[in-house]
DNA sequence: CTTTCTCCGTGACAAAAGTCATCGGCAGGG
DNA sequence: CCCTGCCGATGACTTTTGTCACGGAGAAAG
């Protein structure tokens, strides 16, 4: 078994996906999964072409996101390890629904579309666990549409910065500090909107005292305040 | 056999996912999906409910659809005879994720988790028809998110229009004549956004020159400039 | 050090979305 | 027949969203 093998063994194995499989038949997975090196930026696939098979996240992170006609992005998901993207295309014959790049450098697996209905045929288990992930991402795209059907960037805004505070505030004597992982552009992006207004609705926040914002370091004054703004009917 | 199980039987077999099962197979599975009636606007089941089962549509029609807090709805989709609904959280475990009601009066076939995840491991067909059932739909969530995230009312009713007129339009001697088949407040419901923003939009798609309105029939006068409405970078 | 790039913040607008209230038509139940 | 409820249209207004243009901070490259 060679080196790149071996290592794509390890990853498979704790890949969501792809655990209660045996050992023998994980290391027939992984010498036909084909890793695939990306630098930051580069792109994986693009929307609209077509699909020839899914990919599973070794290291590093995928961004899925469609594109308008002006140039604006929504993300849909970001996945790192033990992620897989594109499972669902694989089945229905379509092409990609969207696209994806790297967004630091990453590592991936490629499975063929062939290799990988032969797996599921064979092991039904797999097939179900499939199934589980993608309910996972279909409760995420329910979410989105729920914001951005309901809610205001405002709203969308607080969500974003609670949730990122859930994953890894820090309390200190003044609030929970966070700091943004991403540009105000990449933030826009993710909560469906352009720059300038989640550069203004920051500061508006940060206006009513809810915030204290330095930099890329946000510091959560009041964390009641910001809660109430996410379940407020409007 | 009875009768009810007979005339499941029938529908089962046209079901894109159950098809390609042995008839033996479909009267097993048959044999334990329970059909159930729901008058119209009756709930099949709730946001947050625990999820026990899926259901086939064996009539009728069954609107998929998520509430706000402000009473507004968003319509998922909608299904109608073949079609199956809550396949996935079945597989996650998790609650129902949106509403489903019935638009009119409709049969559906129950079946339980159980029995369904049992048929999934026995026939690995089944599986897969399920997976690319599954794509479809995720597809259409992908949509409507680009919809809400990209487009404006304007946009999104002009796609609405173009839609029916495929499917139900009938030409005439000043173009294209639909019926409007829900009312202004479902229609609101369908592309995300509320009544009065439907009846005044229709209103200036008429001022226009593109659309003649009398009452639920509309005449679509110029197919040209309303397909220019839904590719414009906005 | 200077130039260049990227990113952030903001003011000034323009357009779109949404809210509230009102009016009129029409259908169904009492 | 009248009342009530649902539906559609619309005016007036507010809020939100998005666009454009500009200026400045800071990092990276030359």
């Amino acid at each position: 078994m060679s080196e790149s093998t071996f290592t794509a063994g390890q990853t498979l194995a704790k890949v969501p996906i792809f655990s209660g499989l045996t050992e023998s038949e994980l290391s027939f997975l992984a010498q036909r999964a084909v890793p695939r090196h990306y630098s930051t930026g580069e792109s994986i696939f693009g929307e609209g072409e077509p699909c020839s098979g899914l990919y599973v996240v070794e290291s590093g992170h995928v961004r899925i996101f469609k594109s308008s006609a002006s140039g604006r992005e929504q993300v849909l998901s970001i996945d790192g390890p033990g992620g897989s993207i594109a499972e669902l295309p694989v089945f229905d014959g379509g092409s990609y629904p969207a696209s994806a790049t790297a967004i630091d450098d990453a590592t991936l697996l490629f499975v063929s579309k062939q290799d990988f209905q032969a797996l599921c045929l064979a092991h039904p288990q797999v097939a179900l666990k499939v199934l589980r992930v993608v309910g996972a991402r279909l409760r995420r795209l329910v979410g989105i549409i729920e914001e951005l059907s309901f809610t205001t960037v405002r709203h969308r805004l607080a969500s974003f910065l609670l949730r990122l505070s859930q994953k890894e505030g820090n309390r200190s004597a003044t609030g929970v500090v966070i700091t943004l992982p991403v540009s105000n552009q990449e933030l826009a992006s993710q909560i469906g909107t352009v720059r300038e207004l989640v550069s203004r609705n920051l500061s508006r926040l940060q206006a009513e005292g809810m915030l204290k914002i330095d930099g890329r370091t946000v510091t959560i004054r009041d964390l009641k305040a910001l809660e109430a703004e996410t379940d407020s009917p409007e």
